[in-house]
DNA sequence: GAGGAATATTCCTGTCAAAGAATATTTAAA
DNA sequence: TTTAAATATTCTTTGACAGGAATATTCCTC
């Protein structure tokens, strides 16, 4: 009824929409880092390398640990079992449903009778 | 090298990052529509649908039948399988990499002695 | 061909988010 | 206990984007 998806919400996915973010995920996907890594590797500031971490932490995308002075992050399992099991769901509609613009033709027909 | 990410492009997500967007993509799902049923149901008006669904179309996750005085928009496979096989991409790092810290910080204190 | 649906487009405005620069905070090391 | 490294935070400016309102376009019907 109201606008919620189920499964994904919608910050996850404007959290990955910006492109530093994407590829800070894509950077710890073979494993934690340092803020400091991550900023090197991608070639960012350190403020903006921390902002963005901290947007993708208040998402639950990922999570720190703090290690005296360093801080590590990580990536975190269930937003993407989140995702995975909502385009999962689209899955099993998509080849049902997607291309039978047939049925749908014949409904607007019967509707203009009316 | 480049800042690409394999399989989805980031325009997807950030186009479906949008509230109203995802809201027609979740409509979408049971079958084709017209505008004007996409703006009935969501309770939007007519122009911002329709730019919505440009944003949509623009990005290959939404195509058009023009159908007399109306036009029929559905879903199409293509960007959804993307975003399946990128999510299954990341579904076999994560139980192996995610957690394991201790690797992690025995590498810090590798390079601490150099 | 005039009028009316259905849809697209344009212009304007306000909001929000990202970058830059500077600074604060914490911790280690000397 | 001063200094330096690693990280976070604040402030400001700028650009993008969504909504509102009005208008243009296409096509059907009479």
């Amino acid at each position: 009824m109201s606008g919620k998806t189920p499964g994904v919400n919608m910050t996850t996915l404007s959290a990955l929409s910006e492109p530093n973010r994407m590829n800070i995920v894509e950077l710890l996907r073979d494993g934690p880092l340092t803020v400091g890594e991550i900023a090197d590797q991608l070639g960012l500031r350190q403020p903006q390398t921390s902002k963005h971490l901290k947007v993708l932490s208040d998402n639950g995308i990922v999570e720190v640990q703090a290690e005296a002075n360093r801080r590590i992050y990580k990536l975190r399992a269930e937003p993407f079992q989140a995702m995975d099991s909502w385009i999962q769901s689209f899955r099993r509609v998509m080849q049902e449903r997607f291309d039978n613009l047939d049925d749908y033709l014949k409904e607007l027909q019967d509707k203009e009778k009316s």
